[in-house]
DNA sequence: CCCATCTTGGAACGATCAGTACAAGATGTG
DNA sequence: CACATCTTGTACTGATCGTTCCAAGATGGG
């Protein structure tokens, strides 16, 4: 029954991500924590801390899982600034589309449900999207962009992601979601 | 102490609208809703019901406040398609403005918390981001847009409204907001 | 083989959840 | 003034919340 550990830490953080994710924190109860994970109550609270410092954890675990292909997609080169945020909202699309994952976004699920989320929860997830953001502005400008072009088409692109994660969530089709991710990449320059 | 009503019931629910608005319908407690609106438990549940029924009667107060703002706006004319959502998004950027009234949208903070709703709450949340939809349509194709072009942006219109309640509840500021909005404004027709 | 160490599942904690019951008090009608 | 009706605050229900505790069992080092 015990001795060593009977179960994959980081496999368990997974599924204890997507229970974060599908329900939000709120609705995220041990109970159904420990279900989704498989593990008892005695084995998450021994190995993650508290549900605070599990929801943190699950954080990391989404960037570690979904920042990479960020990153990726967004490393170039591109020939447009409206390529890079093409590139940028198929990742989201991808992952919207995966059955094996919930719908929406976890970071856009946090970020709706703030008032329920304790201050250093608030304070990663708003990192997390400060990164993206900074993230896509460089390779905005690396696409040609200039400053001012790249700060406002790395936040528009931030905000269609954030778009995406919600109307997925309200039942939107995903050739919706094609529709506005695709008129966001038509975005030209300044006028 | 009773007899007749102590209370102005539109304000009540003005009240506890303020409430889901701002916690979220798991995070609006009963406690929290008799604390919000100053009733006691009992004429709260006397006077409309239980939770699911008072999150209802809400959000139908919800729309009897914004959207005549937005049918407004909407009514035209405008010179263009761009005009359109510009009116639109304007509408949304002075709701979030309104210190008086939370952060974000009643409807975009449902809608990232379907799993806690039940399937009337969904519904009607989704009922009535289709009406809007249906309106922004409208309003498009009477600026100009040929039909597949005002479905298209109509969509996207109504992305960006709700990235901007995404983003407002994130701490992004009213610039980032306004920015935002601009961009979405941008947009051109097809290509 | 013994024992300190760790893991595990389940029991139990107090707090809070949504919802109900009800007595006390206020009202308008007769 | 009396009485039926309605409202109100409070006490209470059973369920669920997050968290802690702990005995039982498994492990590996000495």
């Amino acid at each position: 029954m015990a001795g060593r550990k009977q179960f994959d830490v980081d496999e368990a953080l997974r599924r204890a991500m997507h229970v974060f994710w599908r329900w939000g924190y709120s609705e995220a109860s041990i109970d159904r924590l420990t279900e989704g994970t498989g593990l008892g109550r005695g084995s998450l609270y021994g190995t993650f801390g508290d549900k605070s410092a599990l929801f943190r954890k699950s954080l990391e675990r989404y960037a570690q899982t979904y920042h990479p292909l960020y990153e990726q997609a967004l490393s170039g080169p591109h020939p447009s600034p409206s390529a890079v945020v093409a590139a940028y909202l198929e990742v989201t699309l991808n992952r919207i589309a995966d059955p094996a994952v919930p719908d929406g976004c976890l970071l856009t699920m946090s970020a709706a449900q703030f008032p329920a989320i304790d201050a250093e929860g608030q304070a990663m997830v708003r990192a997390m999207i400060d990164r993206v953001r900074a993230v896509l502005e460089r390779a905005l400008r690396a696409a040609g962009a200039e400053e001012q072009e790249a700060a406002e088409l790395a936040l528009s692109a931030l905000a269609t992601n954030k778009s995406l994660a919600v109307l997925s969530r309200t039942g939107f089709s995903s050739a919706d979601l094609a529709t506005v991710a695709a008129v966001a990449a038509r975005v030209p320059g300044r006028r």
